[in-house]
DNA sequence: TAGAAAAGTTGAACTAGTTCAACCATTTTT
DNA sequence: AAAAATGGTTGAACTAGTTCAACTTTTCTA
């Protein structure tokens, strides 16, 4: 069977392929399946891959001290995903990145990446435009962290990504939301006490 | 008098350029000084600019809900400031980008980087790197906010930005790394009170 | 160099969110 | 369909960090 979807129109969203520099993209990309709770990426292994999720769901966490797991990201369709300190800097990774569904990717390597980049001006622009985004997306997660409570951040996050909230279990994203499972428990139960 | 120094090593520590390159790339930055407590970017208008620090120190903060300054961003000798979010995307700003000594800055527009980055592929290049690491550090400063207490939030600042700590008022130290100043001075002296 | 402004300290009361433990509900596996 | 595993709820005690207010110290400005 042919793949679930591709990677084209979201690379077309930011820069002009033609059908040849389209054709090479892509082939820089293998699919592949992960199984639920399967990990594709491990601490202290160095992240050789980052993933874009063509179906499916997952999420990046760390372990915390008194071992608890803390989100980092999630993902789910056209969404990337990779531990990217890991990645980036091709050091050792400190996150875990797991399947939460039955997923496809597209997989791509740091030195296919690398490959791409310096093969292509407009590979090179692709990559600078979705790391441009990603910054500017984490800095608005740090304003968030530090400027709202618990509720609105939930508030937000329902806003936002609701296409999210039914993928993933609560206690996911109790934690990327920074807080226990059992306080997002009874936030959202009041809720329903008030509004419903 | 000329420059105090310039972003010419700095940018050699990406990408290759040449003279005629490094000349252009100068070319588009602006020295401008800024004196302390002058506004650079201000909430509701969009940043034109980003700025690169060649001498001083800068802070870029929202006010919350509260009326509570927060620190989203420090900068001193050889760091980038603005408001990303604005800046990319040349949208109404949410932070005040302020100088908290005499500061003297490389200033580049929005279209005089879109203008350098579509003219040579090393100049997209170098973009695309100070994008991926600023991606990476903010994933680092998420993470550390959701894993560690407050001391140790300020335990690893000390730790690896020591150049900053004597640059900044202790109260924008304390909301950058999320907490009071009453509570970090609390640390501070506890700390004095075990080990010194 | 005096006075004002900005920054830092301390105590005491407080609160947002955590922890722990027991229980219930839902999904998965056999 | 029973058993096991996973995920969600609830109450009660707790705590990390906040708030407020008064005070001290340091820095800036005229």
């Amino acid at each position: 069977m042919g793949r679930t979807t591709s990677i084209d129109s979201y690379v077309q969203q930011f820069v002009n392929l033609d059908n040849e520099e389209l054709a090479t993209f892509s082939a820089a990309f293998k699919e592949i399946r992960a199984q639920k709770r399967q990990f594709l990426i491990q601490p202290n292994f160095v992240a050789r891959h980052r993933f874009f999720v063509l179906k499916g769901a997952l999420r990046a966490y760390v372990v915390d001290e008194e071992g608890q797991d803390r989100t980092i990201q999630l993902a789910i369709e056209q969404w990337w995903i990779s531990d990217y300190n890991s990645y980036m800097f091709q050091q050792p990774a400190s996150m875990f990145v797991m399947a939460v569904e039955d997923s496809t990717l597209l997989q791509i390597s740091f030195e296919d990446e690398q490959r791409l980049k310096s093969s292509n001006y407009k590979y090179e622009t692709f990559f600078r435009i979705i790391a441009e985004r990603a910054a500017a997306f984490m800095q608005r997660r740090v304003i968030t962290n530090l400027t709202k409570s618990a509720e609105q951040r939930y508030d937000l996050f329902l806003e936002k990504y609701p296409a999210m909230v039914n993928r993933f279990p609560q206690y996911v994203i109790a934690s990327y939301l920074g807080m226990t499972t059992e306080f997002l428990s009874r936030i959202r139960n009041q809720k329903l006490r008030f509004k419903g």
